[in-house]
DNA sequence: CCAAAAAAACCAACTAGCCTGTTTGTTAAC
DNA sequence: GTTAACAAACAGGCTAGTTGGTTTTTTTGG
């Protein structure tokens, strides 16, 4: 059936590693840490469980590494966009919209969530993800450096605010879980654009 | 040993009751609804675990009694900080310090959040706690619209930005489980005060 | 008013299933 | 031939729900 290829050993370790996480973030997004197990993911990936853990010792190494590719992800989908706006091919208010629309329809989002939430009941887990997610927030913190300007620095720096921003996204996308309101999310983003724009504008825009 | 006092079948139904559904929530706050078992509540309890089945026949039973009494000892708790800011108690700035406190040192935000973090992946629990949440936020923006009046209201409505200024909180709270950064966070509070007295007054200053 | 039956509350052990990590064995690459 | 990659079966532990039995309260009927 398969066509058995000849592969390297390196080309063979890739492959079943991306699987794995690959299987690691689809299976935390569909049904959540609580109901994901290492078998369930080995079997989604297509791997064998010895596969696995052959290269994932155990459930945390597997986990810490989804996390590790999750968050890069992210980071890079949101410097794309920040980039599209800084070169002006967005404009602010569209810009918004695909940040919130990544967080709610992307997989990173509630993937994360769902290892965050973990963490937050296992000291080894959170040892082990602190580092990732300081990464991260560092990255984003220099993407809104690099493409917001503040209006009036000693208010609200552009870092702040869009910090801020992003916690907006955060708890939105949390309240989403058990309230699938359209009208009342178009209406929270509407206003946060609004005020937004009080405070920051895009490196571009110098009106 | 113990003074076996005569009690009514109500009074040891309420109390036990009443052990179970706080043990409920002090273990998703301790370790996280992935290591809370029902036979961890029921010894956290104190209580047998036939009695436990006796009044909640099975796990999401308990989830969905202890969520309603969260959701409600919240919404007292939110509502009796709003009165204190209406009747002058509180000024503003303080009332939004201590919503922060209740959402981070609370024992509610965290163990709700693992709710419905778990609900993500739970049809029926999701479908069971769809309606106490909308209850919940239906009674937090009452409070809001009753608390607090728009600047302008074309712009933001009291309600809204109040609902923003709650998903902020959502959000942080997210972030402080992975990074525990007191400055960031009183540098995020600070600036959301100043954007929030932008656009809301409390209803009793009319400065 | 009291004994006896009924019902509610409570207790403790058991079961079937799942999950993680381990171990032993096999195949492919170097 | 040696090492890395993969496969599959196994063992120990935990969990949720069930079941048969006990204690406490309430109801019933003489």
């Amino acid at each position: 059936m398969t066509v058995s290829t000849r592969r390297t050993q390196d080309q063979r370790s890739t492959e079943t590693r991306r699987l794995l996480l690959a299987a690691t973030v689809q299976m935390l997004m569909d049904v959540g840490y609580a109901n994901t197990s290492t078998s369930g993911i080995a079997k989604r990936a297509g791997v064998s469980r010895g596969a696995q853990t052959h290269h994932y010792p155990n459930k945390m190494a597997l986990i810490v590494a989804a996390t590790e590719e999750m968050f890069a992800n992210f980071a890079a989908g949101i410097e794309a966009l920040a980039a599209d706006l800084r070169n002006g091919a967005l404009d602010c208010d569209t810009f918004f919209d695909a940040v919130w629309k990544e967080v709610l329809r992307g997989d990173w989002f509630y993937s994360s969530l769902e290892i965050i939430v973990a963490a937050r009941g296992d000291t080894e887990l959170r040892q082990q993800l602190a580092p990732l997610i300081l990464n991260l927030h560092k990255g984003l913190e220099a993407t809104w450096s690099q493409t917001f300007v503040s209006v009036n620095p000693d208010v609200v720096t552009s870092r702040v605010a869009l910090n801020l921003a992003m916690n907006v996204f955060r708890g939105m996308a949390v309240q989403a879980v058990l309230r699938r309101d359209d009208g009342y999310f178009r209406e929270m983003l509407l206003a946060l654009k609004t005020i937004l724009v009080i405070h920051v504008r895009p490196t571009t825009s110098n009106t």
